[in-house]
DNA sequence: AATGAATGAGCGTTCATTCAT
DNA sequence: TATGAATGAACGCTCATTCAT
């Protein structure tokens, strides 16, 4: 191949970089994290780092983007003998738990994305629209749902969870509020008429 | 008044200028906000702006201080003739498109707090914790709630509501999931036993 | 008097505030004083002072013509039986003692002085000039001294010996250096021809 | 060389921008000096100067341990068939007058360095007076003399002409105050019992 | 006459970005 | 490709000065 000799590596380390940008967009914010931080952080010179990415806000971008296209969906493991609707709540909390601070972080960057209206926005926003979407319907696929307001309902008790817990995490056990949440749920859908 | 001549005056000018400066850091963040663009957005120039708030880290901090001090609980006029749970919830619901806007910018800040590391956090981080849990326990008094699990349960999907509402109005509705709520609720404490 | 009423008050009052600026000037230097500081040292309110003043260029100037008009010279009682020109180098080393403080700061106003210039020296500097020559001359009188080049030499060492002391207190004494003074001078006038 | 490889480059650079801002801070003195001027007038940008100086403090407090380390003594070319007292204090008069605005700058930028009380002088302050204690001793080794009180005489004498003639250069002349004092300390010296 | 809140130009400093090596 | 020195616009903040009271 004499025309496409290192874009591959060239696309592979832009990822590198993007993934180790991560946390520090998540801890510090767009508008609080400089070029320089990034690139001594994730161990490059300022040079290198504009040698991948255009810009800061290029950088953010992709970043956000790269985030939008990753499938962090619940894997066949977690689902081994996993019959009642409990028992899948259950497994979505153990989910939850194990990947509570990269669903944090992602919400930091989401907001943060929002609150920056000089951004290009336009270009990514349905983007992270979609992506958001996509939870929920996994979420739906996962628990065998097909009412979307109890989807909405999970989908938000999810979301205010690792919120709160953002603050406190001793204010809310995740474990706990499944539990009861499965318990809602059976009391609720045990009392619907068959339709 | 001898004493305390223009003390006051001062101090109230500064709490209007605080309010001016809600919308402002909840739009932006802290990081992307620039003392100029909070002088001309409030209407005074960069100078005043000092007269009044030593630095920008203060008074950002001052903001955060007067937000945990603000007491935005329901009001008399709101409860008129609700009894069940059910009615309580849906006052709930609507006490909370009510003041939507209001909430989603608070969320915003407080997050926003919690992503600077260089701010001087400790003398008012538990003014933020105590203000959230303020939250939670209004509203368990309000719904005549004394399980904290169940607590935890409404104020979480209040707090998912809020966010995921402000990145997309249309993905969900508060009516909507208030009235499941109330379902919910309603079922799960028929199937309690009597304790 | 009806058309002079409180000029003289004011000017009064002007002279006064010039006087509490002097140290502050010596002390800090132009450029690094700022009108606050100095209203604020000297017991008024900007405003005050800005009635007194009409510019920071036009109080630093006023305070120099004030030091030029000024008139420290040895008092009758400074010179009780002395006859000598031992005893009146002697004198007069007493009388910088006396001073010293006075001396130094002016010093450093005037070198501030000249390291301003976007400062309208040309009116003052003449002035400037003028006061040290008359210290000169009144050093050459008071020691009865006819030669020029005696009493330059007379005045630099004064000089010299002010800034000397200026930066470090204990690295050479008055008193030793006008009794060096007074012999060196008796040496050398006694090996003078007779003119 | 594998190890220290650019900082000679980088400290060469930093002490040449050193050498260029000693005028402008003699010049202006350093409350009345902006970065920028200094930016300009040793052509550079802000940003670079700040490369090297991390602050106009830090700026002002290497350029006078700069200026303490440098050794400005007669050079050997001065001397050559000086004997007598006589002729070496002309020939020290020759050195003053070829080095005259030299000393007359560092004595502005000690003094200004003296006038800054928010400066952290302490780690410096030492250096200042050995720097200044050295010229003395250089002055008595040259001129062949132990006797510390002659030597203050000396460079007093010395501090004062310069002073004298920054103020106004025609006011003295060093040449005529150095064959005076070479005549008084001729004659002093003859007078004094041979001990 | 006296005050001090208000102004905005300008200060010290930092930042995203460029470019010679 | 990778570096980090260089740039100058823009940041947080201060200052001389004005003006309503």
């Amino acid at each position: 191949m004499l025309f496409m000799p290192k874009i591959v590596d060239h696309d592979r380390y832009r990822k590198e970089l993007l993934k180790k940008c991560f946390d520090l967009f998540a801890q510090r914010g767009y508008g609080s994290l400089t070029m320089r931080q990034v690139a001594q952080e994730i161990g490059v010179s300022t040079g290198t780092l504009y040698h991948y990415f255009p810009s800061k806000e290029a950088l953010f971008l992709q970043l956000i983007e790269e985030i939008t296209q990753q499938d962090t969906s619940i894997s066949a493991d977690d689902i081994q003998g996993v019959e009642t609707i409990e028992e899948r709540i259950l497994a979505l909390g153990q989910f939850l738990m194990e990947h509570e601070d990269y669903f944090h972080k992602q919400t930091l960057i989401f907001i943060n994305f929002f609150q920056q209206p000089e951004l290009e926005q336009e270009p990514i926003i349905e983007a992270v629209k979609r992506s958001n979407q996509r939870y929920q319907e996994a979420i739906m696929q996962f628990l065998g749902i097909d009412n979307p307001a109890i989807a909405n309902h999970v989908s938000c008790l999810i979301d205010g969870l690792i919120s709160q817990r953002a603050f406190d995490p001793e204010s809310v056990s995740i474990k706990g509020q499944m539990e009861l949440l499965a318990q809602m749920l059976s009391a609720y859908l045990d009392n619907q008429p068959i339709s």
